[in-house]
DNA sequence: TCATATACTGTAAAAATATACAGTATAAAT
DNA sequence: ATTTATACTGTATATTTTTACAGTATATGA
């Protein structure tokens, strides 16, 4: 989806707006009069590049004959906001809505490394490396993983953050808390997924 | 809420069915040619009539300017009209339009218990109750029910009325004729739900 | 420096739309 | 028997609204 203009983001969510105390669309009139504008082209020319973009369609010829495909909130959702999971969640932490808490505004540029999610952290077993309960965590997902690496790591049904330690079969899963222990794990006895890897805090 | 003519009725949800497909509602015209009037005037009459017993607002001047307060759905379920499902559908008994026969008004203060729809008895197996065939039976939705209590149940793709005991593992559908017999279920080997509980005939 | 995209003002005409007015017909209520 | 409410047709007009056209201004990249 192609990126809006400044004006052309105000004009959408004027539209919007419009649309959701009155029950319809606003003539470029109205456009103009809640902008500042006027032209009433202005309002027009702004419009038609909305429905080039695909954001809105336009019925020709008829009065507010404006309907949104693709609201303000999807276009801010669509790489300006990141999903945040929970650790609660037995099974996979998966990306289905049902698992999202809630999603935050973000700069993609926040942190050098890309990643797809915020992990909500619970429980005290990484506080020695200064992350606390409830404090968000950036994960990437992959499989890709090296010795010393934060990792998210899902044990038949529990998943959990700790470092990475692995040598031949045995799989170490270290926290960073001494009041918890080392999970040693033989990994000709059991599975153990990689589900991400920390890249920031 | 002011009942609305069989006319008034149509035109409401002509608007509503234009606004869900479009975005934005329709003119005089446009509902015209939608329900077959031949003079926009016919349109104009139905949404005074509308707009006076509360149910749309007009911003007159504006075109299109018609915005649904209280839609057909609402009016059917405010209180004064309940569903009527008959108890012929294989599968849940559920609440989807295509399993309600008709819809009648009711008196909410009618049962001391709130209920969420009637069932139409098909079968004998009642008789002894007082429930004849076609009788109607005040349902309310829940899965919280005593031992005696009228129950209706749904076992595989069937779904019965019956009286409900339930022993540990051992759960009895008792009829109210003895011409009929106690259907038992070890819930072990055979699901059974509870798809709600008789609160009036 | 020239083209191009964004972002407008200002005007005007064509088309869409609401809405008033004058009637007709029918069924139900008084 | 007469009123009243519903339910329209048919026409006309004022107003709203879209939309085309002619410009102006500014920043950006080639």
């Amino acid at each position: 989806m192609k990126e809006l203009t400044k004006q052309q983001t105000k004009v959408l969510a004027c539209v919007e707006v419009y649309l959701n105390q009155t029950g319809f669309p606003p003539t470029r009139a109205e456009i103009c009069k809640e902008l500042g504008f006027k032209s009433p082209n202005a309002a027009e020319m702004h419009l038609r590049a909305l429905e080039k973009k695909g954001y809105i369609n336009i019925k020709s010829g008829s009065s507010r004959g404006i309907s949104i495909i693709k609201s303000q909130q999807e276009y801010e959702q669509s790489g300006l906001q990141i999903p945040v999971i929970g650790l609660v969640a037995a099974g996979s932490p998966t990306l289905a809505e049902e698992n999202i808490e809630k999603r935050i505004p973000c700069d993609p540029e926040m942190f050098a490394d890309q990643f797809d999610y915020f992990l909500k952290v619970k429980g005290l077993s990484m506080i020695d490396a200064g992350i606390h309960e409830d404090d968000l965590v950036a994960i990437k997902k992959t499989t890709d993983v090296k010795n010393g690496d934060l990792v998210v790591v899902r044990l038949e049904d529990e998943v959990t953050l700790k470092y990475f330690k692995k040598k031949d079969h045995l799989l170490e899963l270290i926290p960073a808390n001494e009041e918890f222990s080392t999970i040693e794990i033989d990994l000709r006895e059991q599975e153990a997924f990689i589900e991400g890897k920390s890249v920031g805090l």
